[in-house]
DNA sequence: AACTATTTATAAGA
DNA sequence: TTCTTATAAATAGTT
C-alpha cells in the first residue's frame, strides 16, 4: 500500500507480519472507533495476533454487541410461528438486561477487587469512592468540552452576520 | 478525509449517516480481511447500524474468534483457585489502554479547538482555567487506574508467592 | 452508484 | 521500538 504496493498475501517474514500486525490492528481499530461515532453505531472487533494474544475494541463494549448478535444469530433453526413482536420484545428485554448487567459489573468491579486485596492482605491503594469521582469527572470533562464546541458554533454564527 | 476534512462527532443528517454508514462498514471489512489475511490473524467485527441491523465479518468466523474471546474472559463467580487474577489482570491493562485513548483524544480535540479559535482571532468565550481543571482531573484519572494496576500486580506477586 | 479532490493509512527505511 | 516519508488506499461531497 505504500512505499510499495504489496500483495494481499501472508507474509512470510515472522517479523514483517508482527510489525504489519500492530499496525493494521491500529488502524482498524481507530476506523472501528471513527464508524462507532460517526454513525451512532455499535461496534465491536477482536483480534487475536500472530502470536495468539487478544485485541479488542468494543462500543459500548465487546460483551454487549457480542451477545447482541450471538442471540439474535439463530436465525435458520429458529422455531417459526412466534409473533414478530414477541421477538422483538425479548431482544428489547435482553438487551435492556444486558446494558443494566454491564453497568452493574462496571460498578462492582471496584469492589471486587478491593475484597480480592483485602483478603490477600495487600493495603488497599484507593477507595471505591475515588473510582466513582473519577467517572463523575469523566462526565463533567466532556461536559466542558460540550460547552466549547457550542461556544465555536456561535462565534462562527457571530462572524457570518 | 476527502473534499473536506470531517469533524469526527455523530453526523446530524440521517441520510448522511447512512450513506457513510455503508460506505465505512466496508471499508472496515476490508481492512479487517488484509489483517487476517496478512498476517494469518483470527479476527472478528460486529458492526450494528444506524436502523439496528446487523453486519459481520469473521475470519475464519465470528463465532469461533468471539467464542475464544468471551470464554477467556473472567466472569465475577469463577471458580476459586483458577487463574481469575490474571484473567482481570488483562482486563484491566485494556481498560487502562481504552481510558488513555480516551484521554488523548480529548486532549487533542481540546487543543485542536484552542488553534482554531486562536486562528480567527476570536475572543476566546472560556477560561483556560477550565481547561487546565479538567485536565486536572483527567491525570488524577490516570493516577487512579495506575494505581489500581500496581494493586494488582501485587496482588499476582503475592498469590505467586 | 460513480467520480475525484483530498485526507488518511501505511510499507519501507532510518 | 518509534519516527519519517513516499505512495497507495479510503472517502466526503458532488453528480
Amino acid at each position: 500500500m505504500v512505499r510499495r504496493k504489496i500483495e494481499i498475501t501472508e507474509l512470510k517474514d515472522s517479523n514483517t507480519k508482527q510489525v504489519t500486525f500492530s499496525k493494521r490492528r491500529t488502524g482498524l481499530f481507530k476506523k472501528a472507533n471513527e464508524l462507532s461515532i460517526l454513525c451512532g453505531a455499535e461496534v465491536a472487533v477482536v483480534v487475536f495476533s500472530p502470536g495468539n494474544n487478544p485485541y479488542s475494541f468494543g462500543h459500548p463494549s465487546v460483551d454487549v454487541v457480542a451477545d447482541k448478535f450471538l442471540k439474535q444469530e439463530p436465525k435458520s433453526n429458529d422455531v417459526q410461528g412466534t409473533s414478530t413482536e414477541v421477538a422483538d420484545m425479548d431482544r428489547l428485554n435482553q438487551q435492556l438486561s444486558d446494558v443494566q448487567n454491564e453497568i452493574l459489573e462496571e460498578q462492582k468491579k471496584a469492589a471486587e477487587l478491593n475484597e480480592r486485596m483485602k483478603q490477600k492482605g495487600v493495603t488497599q491503594l484507593f477507595q471505591p469512592k475515588e473510582l466513582q469521582g473519577s467517572n463523575l469527572e469523566i462526565q463533567k470533562m466532556k461536559d466542558c468540552y460540550d460547552a466549547i464546541e457550542v461556544s465555536e458554533y456561535m462565534l462562527l454564527l457571530a462572524k457570518n452576520q
